[in-house]
DNA sequence: TATTGTTATACTCTATAACTATA
DNA sequence: TATAGTTATAGAGTATAACAATA
């Protein structure tokens, strides 16, 4: 069973790249944002960690979102040595593009589908949501 | 709704990046490999286009998958300027040994997941194969 | 001329190892 | 010494533009 699942997973995959605006913003990057915007500021190594990068990759993707203005470095009050990322309105504006962009490609692809299989994927995405919320333990 | 199945796909991604062994063979790569095993020799043009990339992209990834002994680059009988990319048996072996790993894990996660869950995703299965195939006109 | 593929160049993204600054 | 982060270095992976070889 956990065979088709995963032939399932690869397929979903080259669906999600197709879904994802070519604008730069990388999976990673776009997650990082996302997380920033929902959860609030986070510490550099508390990102890393998350995103399940090292501290050095987290440091580069940081750098060139604050380049490109989508978050800001701030200090932390009482320890000189971390760095508090929050988002910026860019960088949630970016979000929301980039969101509004890929829900529109995907409701073109779910108009062409029978209401079963729509049904079918609404009923999933509980237990998708616990299956991932697993998977990061 | 579609929200919501964006927000999904966004999860499932992690899930894959966490499936996924870091064995060197990239999304990409493997997706490649797997069409070669599944589908036969393609033209190197033909994989560029199927995997949605350039063709120096393509270019580059085969040369790479040429240099580790997972393909073969062969000549075309009669045209002279097309390259013949054909999966070699450590190719196959590679791809084998990858699907391995990561059924275990999953297998290992859907273990966790109540038989409701379990039964639901292995109903989306076919709803999810016509939505991408929908995505690939 | 058109097609097939490569080379040149420039980024992003990632990793490990070595380093700096602060605690 | 330990922790937080950066810098150095290397390689995968991607793109566009320019090129070479074949049809």
């Amino acid at each position: 069973m956990a065979g088709e699942i995963v032939a399932g997973l690869d397929r979903l995959f080259q669906l999600l790249r197709r879904l994802t605006p070519a604008d730069g913003i990388s999976l990673t990057a776009a997650s990082t944002l996302r997380r920033l915007a929902r959860d609030g500021d986070h510490r550099l190594s508390e990102l890393a960690v998350a995103e399940r990068v090292t501290q050095p990759a987290m440091t580069q993707l940081v750098s060139r979102l604050a380049r490109d203005g989508l978050v800001r470095r701030g200090a932390h009050p009482g320890d000189g040595r971390v760095v508090i990322v929050s988002v910026t309105d860019a960088g949630r504006a970016v979000l929301a593009r980039r969101h509004d962009e890929r829900v529109a490609r995907l409701e073109e692809l779910l108009e062409r589908l029978p209401p079963a299989d729509r049904a079918a994927i609404v009923a999933v995405l509980p237990a998708f949501d616990r299956l991932t919320t697993e998977g990061s333990e």
